[in-house]
DNA sequence: TGGATGACTGTACTTTGGTGCAATAGTCAT
DNA sequence: ATGACTATTGCACCAAAGTACAGTCATCCA
């Protein structure tokens, strides 16, 4: 596998010739219309504030493969990066090891994205995920209501009133407010704004 | 690195063995109450439909990694089992190579998922980001309020009692129900609740 | 048969939410 | 300077929300 370290500064180039004894240096200007028959895999330098596009339409020959090294990897950055073609996006600081193990993945077509942020986008999804069922997910607060509970508690989520709920259910206001005293109980809540927010997932 | 080959089947085993000629077998009840002074990673099958939760309330001691074997990893299975503890989730037929490439991942404390599901997951954040530009979007009833009426906006939907809106911004409760009775009028609708709901995109 | 639970209601009460009217003060544009 | 808008607050008032205590029915379970 090649490695070519493009427009780097001593401080990257130090681990990054120590993960990598054959590494080539490039400057950015040279990476435009750059060949190699066997392809490999360019290290760029994405500085703090600089956007994404301006560093990533280069070198697009499928057997070249572009990894990232920022300052401070954040989500939206990481996200961009990758969606503008980068096959990976990891710490400029990144020891040695670790830049081994981003090789090897990217040189075998993979991508490759930090242990945190991949913390964090399996944590949005599984909470995207969480929050789209709610139809047959039980959503936890509703094994803890009577049935007569979670249609209370349902009505008072949508913004109705105790009257407007008693009118509907055909009880009493004062048995709505029965109902809802008990709820708050059993959630561990204080009001029916908090009961709106459990109910609707927030 | 001292590997574990859970309750697995000539077929898995094939590749594991190869991967790591160290590999051990142990039978899924061994495991609750395993110790090893090292740790280790532990390769579990998930056979079709089988539900995550049944395999993962396994070996939680900290130097101990849990990667599972799937026939088929698709997005809601794998991110439920990182969230239920799981250090990664493969294919159960994976080459001895990535075998070794997840090992390598999940032994330095890692999470490790395949390229097809990471680029699922990026995609899909990259796609939630581009939708939801929160920052921007001023989701039509912020450009009809002013700046604190926002800000008492924003306290109403989350829960808080107007008391606690005046001591965090430091008014009286009287100028929050001011600020409301103008939101309200501007928004044409009644109360808190539906303020909320307005909020929150309901 | 007794005990637990849930649905339902009443009276009385406190707290919170929300409005009307009025006033002071700062900013900004005409 | 004058008017429009916003932020702020006070006082009074009403309505809605929520609590405390008590009671009736019905069902289900040991």
């Amino acid at each position: 596998m090649n490695h070519w370290a493009v427009d780097l500064d001593a401080l990257e180039l130090l681990f990054l010739k120590e993960a990598f004894p054959g590494l080539k240096l490039l400057s950015r200007s040279e990476v435009s219309g750059f060949q190699h028959p066997e392809g490999g895999v360019f290290w760029l330098r994405l500085k703090a504030g600089q956007d994404v596009s301006t560093c990533l339409p280069l070198a697009h020959a499928a057997e070249f493969h572009v990894v990232l090294l920022c300052d401070e990897p954040d989500e939206s950055v990481v996200v961009s990066a990758l969606a503008a073609g980068a096959a990976g996006c990891c710490n400029s600081r990144a020891a040695p090891e670790v830049l081994q193990q981003v090789a090897l993945v990217v040189g075998n077509g993979g991508l490759w994205v930090g242990q945190s942020l991949l913390q964090k986008l399996v944590g949005a999804t599984a909470r995207a995920l969480a929050q789209r069922p709610a139809t047959e997910a039980p959503a936890s607060w509703r094994q803890a209501l009577s049935e007569r509970e979670i249609q209370v508690a349902e009505r008072v989520a949508a913004g109705d009133s105790n009257k407007e709920i008693a009118r509907v259910l055909d009880i009493t206001e004062r048995t709505v407010k029965a109902h809802l005293s008990t709820i708050f109980e059993k959630l561990g809540i204080r009001d029916r704004l908090q009961l709106s927010l459990r109910v609707n997932g927030l």
